[in-house]
DNA sequence: AGCTCTTATGAATCATTGA
DNA sequence: GTCAATGATTCATAAGAGC
């Protein structure tokens, strides 16, 4: 089966409300950080940012399943010699809205901005906040599983990884299932740490995130064919990842062209005008999935 | 000159009563976490934790220099499907105290907890506050400065380091001036990522952190003959390390066993009775820094 | 001295049981 | 009902033993 891949320009908080209530299951986005310039995209003051925010994730929490996670990535800027407390207040106050706060995850960006100043270094990590609607979620552990550290490390290089595989496929069974048995002993569950290199790559289009950020999200907290919504969708990094692992998504970006953009990367083609779009998502009731009205 | 490393029983909040204001360059602490080691510390509630660590907070603002850093180590525990929110929440309330927020270090445990739970995964990071009473304060970046990756390791590999040494030595000049300066070359400042393991040794005292995490937060923060202070001291390692940089420290524990544990790490030797302390620090006008009436 | 293999041990969290 | 105690689960280290 085929899955869906929406682009919608305009504010999340007006697009969304074309969506019926436990609609998603799977929140993931990095939005604008807050930033005094207030010329530049998004450019919400760091004042303003906490109520700017509450707007938003209030309908994130309406459309997102009972089952569902909530992934935030942002991290909060230095300015004038402090840490700003917008992100910090905002998960207090996202808590009083109904969220609950699971988990904060830790992005490591192995390689991170230069720079250098005289009273802190550089900045290599981004907070990766997870807030769900109730205790009883859906994660897929199994799903992101890593290799074991010096143990497995040995094996491997002592036996030779080719070796193993090609030994497997043919045995069949017997042996094979034996390896399979170690084969998953030499994998141990990760931690809440993420380890990843940003894409600093000479595209045209900066990713806020690497692909492979929403690619574990994606793993751990959707099947496929699950729904999987970026309200800050920027170049479309999340749509791509989560249409290549099988799963239908929805972006949403308020400029157009970033939505153009998405559009190439994750349709392959130039998309309906914006005015073709029908202008509610009514949900099929067998299928708990919302038909959209042809234009 | 040899530098003085003193260990004193009692809570901190009344201890510090005998130090002067403005005298120390460095507190570095990691606080009982809340609820935790309640055999020992008895387990501070989470909905007291904020009040209980303002009224020490107080006083460690008191007494810390203008131009001094305040790190502090510690992490929200997970209760019932969900990240408590009381550290969050001293960080707003110390900001109102006076502190000024400058950075968030993350101390990524390379050896974490193990443990599975279906909600979460194994926690390897915590943070390490940083807190400061002014703009400017005392930052020495260059004392830890790290090796560049790859490129430096393969030259120094292909070389062999006793080979530089002993060339230079040979030499004299010229050749070991240029390796003088290839070698700082090589090096790069951190980041705000520490990736240290805890040490978990079969020692009978385990340390809240590792050496490696003071020594570099005090090589950062301090000067030798700089006072450094843990409040909440433990078993000793914050002093035990400053002791060895050559900064005077000053540990502060309720414990009479931890302090005495302390005390014969650091001291070497079995210390003084409690009752033959002085009452009250007094300040040398000429050195700035206290005396301590004998018994 | 160098290997490999074994074992103990952590600032953990959740589900279950018992008061 | 709530609250405290116990057991199950799990993995990166360091020390120790054996060759």
């Amino acid at each position: 089966m085929a899955v869906k891949a929406e682009i919608l320009q305009g504010d999340c908080v007006e697009e969304l409300r074309r969506y019926p209530d436990d609609f998603f299951d799977l929140i993931i986005t990095s939005p604008p950080y807050a930033d005094r310039r207030q010329h530049t995209y998004g450019g919400i003051k760091p004042e303003q940012y906490v109520a700017w925010f509450l707007d938003r994730s209030a309908e994130f929490l309406r459309v997102l399943k009972p089952t569902g996670s909530f992934v935030l990535n942002i991290k909060e800027k230095a300015e004038n010699g402090e840490r700003h407390t917008y992100v910090i207040e905002l998960i207090l106050a996202m808590r009083q809205q109904g969220w609950l706060w699971t988990e904060e995850y830790i992005w490591h960006k192995r390689n991170c901005y230069p720079g250098k100043w005289p009273n802190r270094f550089r900045d290599a990590w981004e907070r990766c906040l997870h807030f769900t609607k109730s205790r009883k979620f859906k994660m897929n552990q199994d799903a992101v599983m890593v290799p074991m550290g010096d143990w497995a490390d040995a094996r491997l290089k002592s036996l030779g990884k080719n070796d193993v595989v090609r030994f497997d496929s043919q045995v069949g069974s017997g042996f094979g299932k034996n390896i399979a048995n170690w084969a998953k002993r030499s994998m141990a569950y990760p931690t809440n740490v993420l380890h990843l290199a940003t894409e600093c790559g000479n595209k045209n289009h900066s990713a806020a995130f690497p692909r492979a950020l929403p690619d574990w999200f994606i793993k751990l907290f959707t099947d496929e064919e699950d729904w999987v919504l970026d309200p800050f969708a920027g170049s479309g990094t999340t749509l791509e990842v989560a249409k290549g692992l099988g799963r239908n998504t929805v972006g949403i970006d308020i400029l157009l062209e970033y939505c153009e953009m998405a559009r190439e990367t994750v349709l392959g083609k130039p998309y309906q005008l914006l005015e073709e779009r029908a202008q509610y998502a009514v949900t099929n009731k067998a299928t708990g999935k919302p038909r959209r009205a042809k234009a």
